[in-house]
DNA sequence: ACACAACCATACCGGTTGGTATCTAATTAA
DNA sequence: TTAATTAGATACCAACCGGTATGGTTGTGT
């Protein structure tokens, strides 16, 4: 008898999917994913796919909620939220944030940004799961930024709702003309110069 | 006999093409981008379309060289050369924006940056003719800052260059960020905060 | 041992895509 | 007037798309 975490066949295969699922539509965009490509990939076929999920358009919300929120979480919202300094530690992630990613995660942008930017104007389902991990996101920054307001590290006249949620749009502008120059210097050198305004932030 | 500036015809269906293939290419993306909807909403057909456009590939080309790129021309660049304080200026574009584009165009985003994020990893034309404007952009921008540290309008330690990257990718973040949440609000508000960080470059 | 459901492969479908071949109408040149 | 070139319309195509119907296989509870 098995007493691990039961790692059932049926729920690898439909990793297998997911991950495939998330991998082809970060390089191609949803619309222009395609599931032949997909089952390719895995090895799998149709059958398996559509056995797993209904349509393309529910592979894609299952990628974003069960690959691209944890992702996200795990790598920001998580260290914000531990850490008993919040700002210094949002400064430690956007500094190493660019080794952490490598350069083709540079190159192939954030899958966050680049879902948004195609599908919010496009599908209320889309842009709303898109939306729920942008929320957190910028919530997370503003609690750290007013976590850093109580103990006199931030200083007291930031607006720190607008403070985070610019804090989100220049990073993900950073990671959108990265991606355009294909560079990633050039993402570096950008969010170098948002981890010079946190610190004009800062008291 | 006609002495007014020739024009043609022929140019007339070829403008009508660029503007409907703007049109859809704004709300679709390139791939997502239908040749059947641009030709319905000119009333034109396929024989008039592929004899001045070779592929659709190449329709979207001209329409980012004689339609985008002349439309940021207009509405950035121009202002920034012309102006004789040029970093006062930058700081009026960056207010009226949001005004200027009107709802829908803050909600369908930025043409370029939609383009951007969609085909620079996609195709090395694309991305060449994109990253043509960006770079303008950046240098309208970085000579206007450069213009104000001379002027002491702009503090003698801002490195200009960066700055002037960090303020386009905020530029285009803030773009981002409002098209996903589709609320104008969100991006006048974030504009504002790029507004305050320019400032925050002044002496 | 049997039944039954879950899992996945194969073959196929209607619809749409970008692109082409061909033909007609309108200009233009000689 | 006529020949030649250009502009645009119509009909058509192969390829591909997401999705479905069906059938075989494997695991599981009884």
């Amino acid at each position: 008898m098995n007493t691990s975490p039961e790692i059932k066949p049926q729920d690898v295969t439909r990793e297998k999917l997911l991950t495939s699922a998330y991998c082809e539509i970060h390089r191609q965009g949803y619309q222009g994913a395609s599931i032949a490509n997909i089952l390719e990939s895995t090895g799998l076929t149709k059958g398996a796919l559509y056995h797993h999920f209904p349509t393309k358009h529910a592979l894609a919300l299952a990628v974003i909620d069960e690959i691209i929120a944890p992702q996200l979480n795990t790598l920001v919202f998580q260290h914000l939220h531990n850490s008993t300094a919040p700002v210094t530690t949002l400064l430690e992630i956007i500094n190493n944030l660019g080794s952490f990613l490598g350069d083709e995660g540079i190159m192939l942008g954030c899958p966050l940004n680049n879902l948004m930017q195609e599908m919010s104007p496009l599908d209320e389902q889309f842009r709303h799961h898109l939306n729920t991990i942008l929320e957190s996101w910028y919530q997370a920054i503003c609690t750290a930024l007013e976590h850093g307001q109580t103990n006199a590290v931030i200083k007291p006249e930031v607006d720190c709702q607008a403070a985070a949620l610019f804090i989100v749009s220049a990073w993900e502008g950073c990671a959108s003309i990265a991606k355009n120059k294909q560079c990633p210097h050039t993402f570096k050198k950008c969010m170098a110069q948002l981890h010079g305004y946190v610190q004009s932030l800062m008291m």
